[in-house]
DNA sequence: TTTTTTGCAAATTGTTTGCATTTCG
DNA sequence: CGAAATGCAAACAATTTGCAAAAAA
């Protein structure tokens, strides 16, 4: 389910809709797509920061906007103030280890069929969806 | 489902954890309960303000805060960085409109055993969750 | 009367904006 | 070359904090 796209494929995909395709944004989108941790906007500046020295927050924000327009990510707002990015637009459900940070999808087959009926009886127009369970990871359950 | 409250059943409940009842946690505890619009701080801080005209905005996010750790609340980040409270923590899923800001619960009857599943394959222990579609409510798909 | 809470203002955090300079196409 | 994007710094918005005065138990 995740091949990674190839450059090409992200530069069309930024040219598809009238943005050009700059190292800066191809960067930060292979981040967010290879990242399995969903990262935050300040993480993902400090990992590109890595291979681009001069990239700028600012930079990481516009990028992610432009994503975000281009249905190819979407972001996570958890409580607690933290806004984490990821590229899986399925229904799908996120459990967030409020010990320690740890967000991680889990695939859940008959989310969409619940989806469908939802909104479907609802004549409400769905664009997308956020499912996330907060609690303990098996990890930090175990401490303490 | 919903049968609201009474004063003194909201004093125990501040009281149980050694929490004062002051009269303004009563009266954001049940604008909260009471608004089935699924207010923000700021909102439920002009609701207040009609009855208790010297209560302060930072005096709700610390009733608030309150009401979270007394599990009688639970707030929902919507990405576009609105936090909405509701008073319901029983797993359902809220129809977020992008377009009016409409947020609505609707019953969804098989979420605790979807939950119960992946919570249980994932050994997570799960203290509560959200479930928030997004997308335009039947009022406005109808506009434009 | 003791301890908690309030309400004000200041501080903090995450995100966005304006604009001169640089880069893409 | 011309339009769009970058990177900096300043602006913003939502939330949190510190503390003297007020209220609850």
């Amino acid at each position: 389910m995740n091949i990674f796209p190839s450059d090409p494929e992200i530069i069309s995909a930024f040219r598809s809709k009238g943005f050009r395709a700059t190292s800066q944004r191809i960067a930060i989108y292979r981040n967010v797509l290879m990242s399995r941790e969903h990262p935050t906007a300040q993480r993902i500046y400090e990992n590109v920061k890595k291979t681009h020295p001069t990239v700028s927050l600012a930079t990481v924000y516009k990028t992610l906007s432009v994503l975000r327009e281009l249905n190819l990510i979407q972001d996570l707002s958890l409580n607690q103030g933290e806004t984490r990015f990821e590229p899986n637009l399925e229904p799908h459900i996120n459990l967030f280890c409020e010990r320690c940070g740890d967000l991680r999808d889990t695939s859940e087959g008959c989310l969409k069929e619940i989806i469908e009926r939802v909104v479907k009886q609802a004549k409400f127009i769905p664009a997308r969806q956020s499912f996330v369970i907060y609690g303990f990871c098996e990890k930090c359950s175990k401490l303490n």
